[in-house]
DNA sequence: TAAATTTTAATTGTATACATTTTTTGTTTT
DNA sequence: AAAACAAAAAATGTATACAATTAAAATTTA
């Protein structure tokens, strides 16, 4: 029998801390634009100010928190610019891993993916209840995509750039979008499977718009 | 008159000891696969393990050092596999600069960029001589080119994918590739000026090819 | 002798004290 | 009252001591 994932009950206090740290960015817990000292986090959490300092400086590494010269750490703003610029690199680089997949001669393993598609399906039957769960199923169809190309760049940098496409998401109340998104996902699966290169980056294009365009009306 | 920009003297230890590590990863001075603690470093750069944990921390974002469970920080090797990735990524986001640079409306300011690519002409004639001052003006060209679409995380994304390749373009003795990186420079800004993506795009993508090709055989 | 276990050494993780820089506040001066 | 300056407060930067984890070495046991 495989062994199983270990769940992670506690890593050192640094990864802690940027997990927290992290998912109160995303959940805009903190809000875009207030201001973060590293006593206060310190205080807050209870730990020193050496594990604090390490998160913060990966958030910023990530882009999701900005330091202006003297005053500190700020956690970004989410504007109407800043989504298209998000979004020009996002579409970019999510097209060039569907390419990837869809013309690699050995075939990976999708029963992952089919998974995680298959349990977005479920969850959209009663979408009002698990909205925040589809959310993060669908983070994990894309992450799940990257993976499967082997190329750690990729994930990693599509990894920085959908956190912080998720603050926008989040922000959006519920969405009509949902049964498209299966749509697009089941689409783009298929191109893939189907070794069509052109048409799988197509469909993700059309994907990242649409997602996209479902943001715009909520940002100033 | 306009303000010059400042020489930084001297900035935080923390981020001097960044630059001078960064260099010598770059340089392959610290050759790829060999192991650096965080005490050696400390004792070799003569501050104390603070700043050179978070120098380090970053170079580790960024994808220049890696770290091995229990054993510490490994410069990161330079495979044909990764030289495979790392490019694929990289032709996706160059591309996407010159596209956008070239479906923009308002013009943007070029004087820069012309700059740079007329100090590169000139330094290719004794190329022998300024092959490494060569290197740093082509990275010049790329950044600037991202630079130019006001994107952030397009110019900071590219500069890491850069970050890496210029590693291996460090390994790669001589060149007998300048004349055609210029003459691939002069294609690309001339479609950028004429308004036309598709050209830019398929100008860049035969650059950074052209690029890849040449690094390939001092690579195992 | 080989495997297992304990012990030691080395390395990273964390807390804390202090230094330095920057911002803010308060005072003085014109 | 406005501007300039000085003092205080607050924030980050740095050094160092200690804790915890992990790898290597030495020892024991089968």
């Amino acid at each position: 029998m495989n062994r199983l994932p270990q769940i992670k009950i506690q890593g050192t206090l640094y990864n802690r801390t940027y997990d927290a740290l992290k998912k109160s960015i995303l959940n805009l817990d903190l809000v875009p634009g207030s201001s973060i000292t590293e006593e206060e986090l310190s205080a807050q959490l209870g730990v020193s100010r050496t594990p604090v300092r390490s998160a913060v400086q990966k958030l910023m590494f990530e882009g999701l928190i900005k330091t202006v010269p003297g005053k500190g750490a700020i956690v970004s703003e989410l504007t109407l610019e800043q989504l298209k610029k998000l979004f020009d690199v996002r579409e970019s680089l999510e097209c060039l891993t569907v390419k990837l997949l869809a013309s690699v001669e050995s075939r990976p393993d999708f029963s992952k993916i089919d998974q995680i598609l298959s349990d977005q399906t479920v969850l959209s039957k009663n979408i009002e209840l698990n909205f925040s769960k589809f959310l993060r199923e669908d983070a994990e169809f894309h992450k799940e995509l990257a993976v499967l190309t082997e190329n750690e760049f990729l994930v990693s940098q599509l990894e920085h750039v959908r956190d912080n496409c998720a603050r926008y998401l989040n922000a959006v109340p519920f969405s009509e979008r949902v049964g498209r998104v299966i749509g697009f996902h089941a689409d783009i699966l298929q191109a893939i499977k189907e070794g069509n290169p052109e048409k799988a980056q197509r469909m993700m294009a059309a994907h990242i718009i649409d997602t996209k365009e479902s943001i715009v009306p909520y940002t100033k």
